[in-house]
DNA sequence: CAGATCTCAGAATGACTGATATTC
DNA sequence: CGAATATCAGTCATTCTGAGATCT
């Protein structure tokens, strides 16, 4: 590899770009709605996996421990979801999409394929999909 | 398009989460130095383009005005980089590297690319350069 | 005067860490 | 006791906006 010669050429920062880029047009959608990228996630992983702890709502969700506890609180005074203790497990709290929650995500999700569309436009679709097969084999190391 | 089934496998979602990893590869590489992203940055296109003013300098980095002023300052502390006022223009300072300076960069500048083989040794090298260049094309917009 | 440059103060976001109380 | 869960406290880097001072 040739020695470096201006920052803007690396690898690194052409990713960090794109994704920048990719951050504000997501961030704006969602912003228009009145929701984070946070609260789509999680009502994402609770419409597909059912009722579950806070805890493994945020291994899914891919969210901190600390940022589970803010985001699924706000959900829950927007009626979004439901929580309520485990009977099986007074450490945990189970918590559960409600049906005004499936409608927020709803459309949520269609705010997040224009998100796509918009981020995308640039490459054609046989483009983004390799992109796509390249970034799955660089998120996870 | 397929209507949304699973946020972890929107293209958006992708290169979020590799723009985080490489991120963090970057940023525990230059942490070992003492050094920043906008450090980098600032030296390297102090390197490139010689005495610029801080506006110049700002816009050539990718740095917010609010940043480069912070950033300017801190290595001009460490004895990398010179300021002067400009006397064509006594709005501007001008900034320009200084040799310990080029021997810092030449010492991040190997870090870079360090993290460049960490973040990319999932891929082949024909596989980052077409990332790359889908990239480059996304990062613009 | 308008406009450019630099500085300071603050904020929003995403991601993270330490500590604590409760419960298994 | 150790381990897991949820919560509260704060940190850090990045990016951005508003305001003011100085100068052309």
């Amino acid at each position: 590899m040739a020695p470096i010669q201006s920052f803007d050429e690396l690898p690194t920062w052409l990713l960090s770009r794109a994704a920048a880029r990719s951050h504000r047009i997501l961030h704006a959608e969602l912003a228009q709605l009145g929701a984070s990228g946070y609260d789509f996630r999680v009502l994402s992983v609770l419409a597909t996996t059912g009722a579950c702890s806070q805890r493994a709502l945020g291994d899914a969700a891919a969210l901190d421990r600390r940022d589970i506890s803010l985001t699924v609180r706000g959900l829950e005074a927007a009626a979004l979801l439901s929580r309520r203790p485990d009977p099986q497990d007074a450490r945990r709290t189970m918590v559960a999409i409600t049906l005004l929650g499936q409608h927020r995500l709803a459309e949520l999700s269609l705010a997040l394929e224009r998100v796509q569309r918009a981020v995308f436009s640039p490459l054609s679709a046989a483009e983004t999909d390799t992109l796509s097969m390249l970034l799955a084999r660089l998120a996870t190391g």
